[in-house]
DNA sequence: ATGTGTGAATTACTTCACAGCG
DNA sequence: CGCTGTGAAGTAATTCACACAT
């Protein structure tokens, strides 16, 4: 999916959801009101980010005082959208796929998966936190009854791509994608990947790197 | 962690193993040869941009044929330091964490996965693949007899920074974190960080957007 | 012909720094 | 005073476009 200009950075938009997840812990602590100082130096950003990413969507805050934490909280959230809760669906049920049916932290944060689809006969009928393990042949079906927009696919690398399509094919427009493998998908449809190994790759570049630079000095 | 001025940019060292990835499955099939247009096209990422990322460490390409895949990965790999494996911790051994030690994809890809770890004491023992759940008061003498300096962290939010705390301290310098939390680190430790309902939200927002246009072309 | 490698141009992102408000 | 909101300045990342090698 493209970013259209003068839209929002694609940045921007990912930062929020941290400074949602941030504010919520203040919240719960009992923190009334925050600076941005105060909330960058939590996740480990300037607090001009911050304040030029808030200042994209309005003025949310006090001069001389900072941001009301509930406030703020509730504007971000109503700017990704998150005043709704989202229906989304899980696609494979291996080892992954069950620690994701069963993790409470979606639901707790408006994300509600209300259907699990596995293609091996032999998982279907397990019953996985509120779930209960369909056919992938049902996907067709829920997705469209439930009008469903997001999902999630966890299968295996060599099955992300035909998932896909059929998610796409009934409406789906977002895509959290674990398959260590880049899909292909219409230029409407957004796709986020997490894969592990590749994040971990990232580091062992850097920790080869300062074997070197010691290496150096030694000499 | 910082990147200092001069070294490769961040974002260069982050598309490198996604580039190795799609070099590894093209290998599979028997790809001889790749232009970066093609790769580009696999991965979603321009051709120039690719040859721009290579060319930070140098010429691996041939004028009118392409990249040789084997050599290119070859290449690559020991740029990210995957001549060697890596051995790693993981920490927290919930669903989440017994699908991280159950799969398969870390071996094949360099991250050995050579000591599990929890808190619970009712898991200790537990076999997970190739490993017996241990308790994390054993955490520092495995780090410093294997000279471990990368670890996988899934405990809950509210645990993350104090199981941080003992891995940095026992030498750890790259952390991926699966847990919903910024966690402080020394400025020599590189972290990374996986949260998919952070994506998801991110996601809600432009297909919120998406609601609006409609609305609005409907006046 | 074809496709790399790369300076130059462009675009995107971050930080600065300060006016102005509570 | 303290801290926001924001143009302007400064960096960083991407894309262009073409000389050159095969």
């Amino acid at each position: 999916m493209d970013i259209s200009p003068n839209a929002i950075p694609d940045v921007v938009v990912r930062r929020l959801p941290i400074y949602a997840r941030s504010l919520s812990y203040l919240a719960e602590e009992g923190v009334r009101s925050v600076s941005s100082q105060e909330l960058g130096e939590r996740i480990g950003v300037t607090a001009a980010q911050i304040r030029k990413d808030l200042s994209y969507f309005g003025e949310f805050g006090k001069q001389g005082i900072g941001y009301n934490v509930e406030y703020l909280l509730g504007h971000i959230r109503r700017i990704l959208g998150l005043h709704e809760v989202w229906p989304v669906v899980l696609v494979g049920v291996g080892p992954l796929g069950q620690a994701i049916a069963r993790y409470e932290g979606f639901r707790t944060r408006g994300i509600d998966i209300i259907g699990v689809f596995d293609n091996d006969t032999s998982k279907i009928g397990l019953q996985l936190g509120r779930n209960t393990v369909q056919p992938d042949s049902d996907l067709p079906k829920i997705l469209q009854e439930h009008n469903i927009r997001l999902a999630i696919v966890a299968v295996p690398a060599v099955r992300a791509q035909e998932v896909v399509d059929v998610l796409v094919q009934n409406g789906v427009q977002g895509i959290l994608n674990y398959a260590p493998i880049v899909v292909q998908t219409p230029d409407n449809v957004w796709v986020r990947h997490i894969d592990p190994v590749a994040l971990l790759h990232s580091m062992t570049y850097y920790l080869s790197r300062e074997d070197e630079h010691h290496a150096m000095n030694e000499h």
